[in-house]
DNA sequence: ATGAAAGCGCTAACAG
DNA sequence: CTGTTAGCGCTTTCAT
C-alpha cells in the first residue's frame, strides 16, 4: 500500500540516494537514469511522505496564516492570494483562524503548534501583543504582515492614512462641511491598528481644511453590515443638524448606512454622500463610491516574498505598500443646496 | 535551539520511552515520573516535531479541506466552522483551494499533494469526476462533504430542493402567478450540483401550482452579485409582461437583483418581490426575505464527525441533513393588485 | 513502571 | 554520476 522510496529505488535499480536527487531536480543525475527513475515514479505512483523529508530536512514545505477570522472580506481574500503564490511553488497552506476569540490566541501562541510544522508565516492584519511577538520571532522563521502594521515585521498594506485622508478630501472637495464618521473600532482585544489609522487621517484632514466632525457624528461600526445599520441608526437618530456625507472606513459599514438610509427615505447621494475603503463585491453593485485596495494582491505578494525568502534569497522580505485608488461611483455628489 | 525529546529525557532523568508515554497521557507511567517530565517539558518549552511522530505513527493530526474558492461566503463560513472543531481536537487545518479555477484540480489530485499529509479531507461543495472521487477514496483517509452531494461520500448539506421549493412556495402562497428565476449556473468545470437541485425544485413547485417560468425569466447570475446585477439588467430589458416576484439561488444575487431595481425605480417589494437563499450578513440589513442556512453549524458538523472518527469511533460519519428556516422579511409582499 | 533498541521514510555528507 | 552510511526525532514492541 504505502509505496516508498525504496520500491522505487528498487524498480530502477539505483539507490534511493540518486531517486531522492531525481525526484527533487538535483544535479549530478545523468538524464538516463533520471528518466528511469522518473518512469518508476510514474509506474508505482509513488510520491513522497512529507513526514519523512520534513523530519531529516526540517523543513515542511508548508507556511502557516494567521488570521483573527476566515469568513471576513479583507481575510478571506487575502488567504486566496497567499494559497496562489502558494500553489505555484508547491507549498502548503495550514491555517489558524483565531475564530474572532481571543481564547485562540494563546493557544496558539503558547501551545507553539506552529513551531515545527511551518517554514514561515504570514500574519493577517492582526495586533499582536509584544509577547506574542517575541514567540513569533523566537521561532526563527521568515515572517510577513497583511493588512496592518507588526512591530518588528516587514508588511505588505495599504496606507491607511492616505486611504483615509484620499476619501475625506474628496468629500471636501464635493463642497460638503458637515461630515460624519463611521469608523471600524473593535470592542475585543484583537488589537488592531488599521482602525485608528483612518480615524487619525479623517480628523487631521478635516482640520486641515478648518473642519471638525462633532462627537455624535462619530459612530463605531466594527467594520460589519450589521454594525453598520446600528451605527447608521445612532447617527441618524441623533439630535441637532444632520451630515450631509460621511466618510465609512470600509465598505461593509458603508452599506449597511445605504440600507439604512433607504429604508428612512434618507436619499443617496442627493441628501446624503457616503465613501467607503476596500472596493467590496457589493460596491460596485450598489453604486458605492470607494478607495479601492486589492487584499488578494497583498497576500500574493507577501507569499511570494516569502517564498523568496525560503528559495534562499535572503532580505527578500520587504515593506510593500500597496496602491490605493479613489473609485467615484454614485453614492457621492455635491452638498444640497 | 531545537529541544528535542532527549534534552526532556535527560532532563527528568527517564527514557526517551517514557517521556513519549507521558506526554500523551498514556498509562503506564507513575504519577510521580510523570509530574517530573511534565516539569521538565515545561522548563524547556518542548513541543513534539510533528514530522517525527508524524514519520514514527503514520498520522498528522492535520485535516484537508478542499474548496473551489476560500473567498466566497459560503465557503469562508464553513472553513471557519471546520477550524473550530479542529482547533477543539488539536488538529491543524490545511487549507487546498483550487482559486476557483480548473487548473488547480489536476495538481491536487495528481499530484497527490494530500496523501501522508491528513488524516482526513473534507470537501466543500465540489462536483468531482468519477477520476477524481477514485482518486480521493484511493487514499483510504476518511472523508466527507459538505455544501453538496459527493458520490460515495457522506454529506453535510441543506435539502437544497426543499429549500427552493420553499422560497418557491412562499411567493406563491402570496398570491404571485408570475415568477421569475435567477439560478447559480456556472460557466467553467467546476460541476455542482447545488444549482441544478435547485432550479428543479422551483420548476416542480412552480408546475404543481399550475404555473411555468418563461424561457426569458430564467436568468443565470452564477451565484455572485456581480453577476447577479447583469442577470437583472437582462431580466428586466427582456420585451414583453413583467414578472411581480423572482426567486433567486441565492442572497449574493438576490442582492444584486435590488440593487439593480433601486436604479431603475422598480420598488421592492411594491413592483417586485424578491427572495433569495443563504442568509447571507447582508441579507437582514437590506431587508431580503430569504431561506437561511448555517454553513458555520456545516462545517464544524462536518469536521466533528471526521474527528470521532479518526479517534477510533468508526462509523462515525454519516449524512446530516441541515435545518433551513424561511426568513421573511421587507422584500417579499403581495403582488400589486 | 521503565528502558533498550529497532525502525518510520527520506536526505545529506562522503566516498568512489 | 552513483552508492554507502548515518542520522532527523519520535513511537513502539519487547524485555526487564
Amino acid at each position: 500500500m504505502a509505496v516508498s522510496i525504496d520500491d522505487v529505488a528498487a524498480l530502477a535499480q539505483v539507490s534511493t540516494a540518486t531517486v531522492s536527487r531525481a525526484i527533487r531536480g538535483l544535479p549530478r543525475v545523468s538524464p538516463a537514469t533520471r528518466a528511469r527513475i522518473l518512469a518508476a515514479v510514474e509506474e508505482l505512483g509513488y510520491v513522497a511522505s512529507p513526514s519523512a523529508s520534513g523530519l531529516a530536512t526540517g523543513r515542511t514545505r508548508t507556511v502557516g496564516v494567521l488570521a483573527p477570522y476566515a469568513d471576513r472580506w479583507y481575510f478571506g481574500h487575502s488567504i486566496e492570494g497567499v494559497d496562489k503564490a502558494l500553489r505555484e511553488n508547491g507549498y502548503n497552506l495550514l491555517l489558524f483562524s483565531l475564530g474572532g476569540y481571543a481564547g485562540g490566541r494563546k493557544r496558539f501562541f503558547t501551545g507553539n503548534m506552529v513551531r515545527k510544522q511551518i517554514d514561515a508565516l504570514v500574519v493577517l492584519c492582526l495586533g499582536l501583543t509584544e509577547d506574542e511577538l517575541e514567540q513569533l520571532h523566537k521561532t526563527e522563521i521568515p515572517l510577513i504582515a497583511v493588512g496592518g502594521p507588526v512591530a518588528g515585521c516587514s508588511s505588505v498594506m495599504i496606507d491607511d492614512g492616505a486611504a483615509a485622508e484620499l476619501a475625506t478630501r474628496h468629500l471636501i472637495e464635493l463642497g460638503h462641511t458637515r461630515i460624519a464618521h463611521m469608523h471600524g473600532a473593535v470592542e475585543d482585544k484583537l488589537n488592531f491598528a488599521v482602525p485608528a489609522l483612518r480615524t487619525e487621517a479623517f480628523t487631521r484632514t478635516m482640520a486641515a481644511a478648518g473642519l471638525a466632525c462633532p462627537p455624535q457624528w462619530n459612530v463605531a461600526g466594527n467594520f460589519t453590515v450589521t454594525e453598520g445599520v446600528q451605527a447608521a441608526r445612532a447617527l441618524f437618530d441623533a439630535p441637532g443638524p444632520k451630515p450631509t456625507a460621511i466618510f465609512c472606513a470600509s465598505d461593509e459599514m458603508a452599506m449597511g448606512l445605504m440600507f439604512e438610509a433607504q429604508r428612512r427615505g434618507i436619499r443617496i447621494p442627493q441628501d446624503l454622500s457616503v465613501v467607503g475603503i476596500d472596493d467590496h463585491e457589493f460596491s460596485a453593485a450598489a453604486g458605492l463610491t470607494t478607495i479601492r485596495q486589492e487584499p488578494t494582491e497583498h497576500g500574493y505578494l507577501a507569499a511570494r516574498m516569502l517564498m523568496a525568502e525560503l528559495a534562499g534569497a535572503a532580505g527578500s522580505i520587504e515593506d510593500m505598500l500597496q496602491p490605493i485608488e479613489l473609485v467615484v461611483r454614485g453614492s457621492t455628489a455635491p452638498p444640497p443646496a
